[in-house]
DNA sequence: CACGGGAGTGGGAGCGCTCCCACCCGGTGG
DNA sequence: CCACCGGGTGGGAGCGCTCCCACTCCCGTG
């Protein structure tokens, strides 16, 4: 009693210093992991601390230090349902293992609306995590702009251009679609066309151009109506797949820019009796498991989502530590994943 | 200058008050929505509040009350493999929905092993959250006791046992699978199979137990021929499904107790030659972004995975509100979803 | 042998908030 | 007319930690 009212029976720094035999000062060192302790000291205060069971107060840690050790995944709900659902959970475990053996916390956050969004500002500007993590960026991205005014430590999954000033990581969408479409062409596809993402986003216009450059370097030309815009859903995939079946009745090979719309448009083609692949070729990009269920499996570009997590979270990380470090900028290699569909 | 050596150019409480005209008291009270404030003084105290932006200091909130504003959803990380993906996803986004009129803060856990399991146990003991949320739960769940030893506020999807004692949600898995059952019989299936999840976790055991009562309401026996144990995979469903097949060359139908591992079922009954659903009919369970891409289409028992998240989030609220309140057990529906399978 | 300085240490101040007690004041009842 | 009550209010104390300054040793140097 007396002036220690404690309401909580946890041990406090204080306990600890009394139990060692030593002030607080030095339990804060031995805790901090200071080298200004002689090791007597610190065995003691050691000792101490296991004996007590003794666990940091992080609120009252946060309260002197303003650093909150937490960091946030933004997740922007109207896109997550356009992007394969995996590809959110193989983030999240990226993120998380990086974390794990830091005493970072890892805070979801889903963004359904603009009024979420205002929310979401509010909290960042109040600084109540140390860094931000932002997946499926598109381009004019409010949010990244968000990040970049308020200087917050952050990092995207994708990028809204070429010029992407804060640091983010994204696969190879040029190569992986490189790698897609030179493959159809080297199965003997003559007329490769291809179903694209939106192309306000930076995924979407990559893996477009990824093809044309495949072409090109196959000495074929690429020619517009073999270009279809979808939205990465599985309708906008069946959608385009009528439209350049209409188009294009001669095409022999698709590159479809998600599973998903590659999905949809197996289903077209098979509505329309093409045969895949002896008929149309089809690959995909995500490799994410719907492709192995489609009917036939679909071969499709693999990006490294999980990894990709983890590169995100530790280079988030180093931001922390050093605010003044520069943007980096980090690709990640795509491979392709051969089953049934070409 | 002087005694306020502030670092970080945000107001404080102290701020408001001095602004508005009013003590610190007035304004906290304010702020917290006691109603022992005059109408002048909280309009001043409002108007202070929005021209300077103030935004309250969580960690200061917590040093003091030693509530953290913030729940868990522990997600164990060997089950997450087993059970769908689409599941995790869904839970995290009703829960998510629901925590976003709260002020609460969302926290991820993922636990893939026995040290981070332990890392949890400090975590949750040092309460450094107000609630915790645990998915994937199983027979003598480690985790499930630790909750339910550290008497914190708690919610379970699923739960280890019919006698589960802390608050749990989940889908009517017995009706699910007599829902399903019943289809099989009425399209005039005799030897219905089925191929369940892990017989260690209840849902495994329920889905089981809905095939055996919705045979018995049909006039036929369940057999022990016609069960085959997998582990929510699609490999399991493979064997399993082989399995079946050589013991009851005479099935007709077949009910599985997930729909990655009817995938699975439905590869190998083609490469039996068996056609699906003329000479076997298909059931799965959880109408999966899997289902709608098989071949043929599944049809499946929907869990509402999303609303589980919702009223998981709801009941965790409550009890954090009034951590005395009794234990809940909310059950809910299913729902048949046809399409070419069965 | 005095002195400077580095290593190690203790503890005051203060982070921004809530809690609670003391106080003020106008209305009511004896 | 005064004691009483209760709505409304201000501000001290204190939550548990880090930061930093002051202090004590004890070594090496001139």
């Amino acid at each position: 009693m007396g002036t220690n009212g404690r309401r909580t029976g946890r041990p406090t720094l204080e306990a600890v210093a009394q139990r060692a035999g030593v002030g607080r000062g030095t339990v804060s060192r031995v805790v901090n992991g200071s080298p200004r302790v002689s090791d007597q000291a610190r065995a003691a205060v050691q000792a101490a601390i296991a004996e007590l069971g003794y666990v940091p107060n992080r609120a009252a840690r946060t309260l002197v230090t303003s650093r909150t050790d937490s960091v946030a995944l933004v997740i922007p709900e109207s896109e997550s349902r356009l992007v394969a659902e995996p590809y959110f959970t193989a983030i999240i475990r990226g993120v998380s293992a990086e974390l794990a053996d830091t005493d970072m916390q890892l805070l979801l956050i889903l963004v359904r609306n603009a009024r979420e969004r205002e929310r979401l500002a509010g909290y960042l500007t109040s600084h109540r995590v140390d860094g931000v993590l932002l997946v499926a960026v598109h381009r004019d991205d409010r949010l990244a702009e968000l990040l970049e005014r308020i200087e917050i430590p952050a990092v995207l999954a994708g990028r809204r251009s070429g010029t992407e000033p804060l640091t983010h990581v994204h696969p190879d969408n040029v190569g992986g679609a490189v790698r897609a479409v030179r493959h159809l062409l080297e199965r003997g596809c003559r007329n490769v066309a291809t179903i694209t993402g939106p192309l306000d986003m930076d995924v979407g216009h990559a893996r477009l151009q990824g093809w044309s450059e495949a072409l090109r370097a196959g000495g074929a030309e690429p020619e517009d109506d073999l270009v279809a815009t979808a939205d990465f859903t599985e309708e906008g995939g069946r959608e385009a797949m009528r439209a350049l079946l209409e188009r294009r009745p001669d095409l022999d090979g698709v590159f479809a820019a998600s599973d998903v719309m590659a999905a949809g448009a197996l289903q077209v083609l098979r509505e329309h009796g093409r045969r895949v692949p002896e008929d149309v070729a089809v690959v995909g990009f995500d490799d994410s498991i719907v492709a192995r269920h489609t009917d036939p499996p679909l071969t499709s570009v693999r990006q490294p989502v999980e990894e990709m997590g983890r590169t995100m979270a530790r280079l988030l990380l180093e931001q922390i530590a050093e605010p003044g470090g520069e943007r980096r900028h980090v690709v990640l290699d795509t491979e392709l994943v051969l089953r049934d569909s070409a």
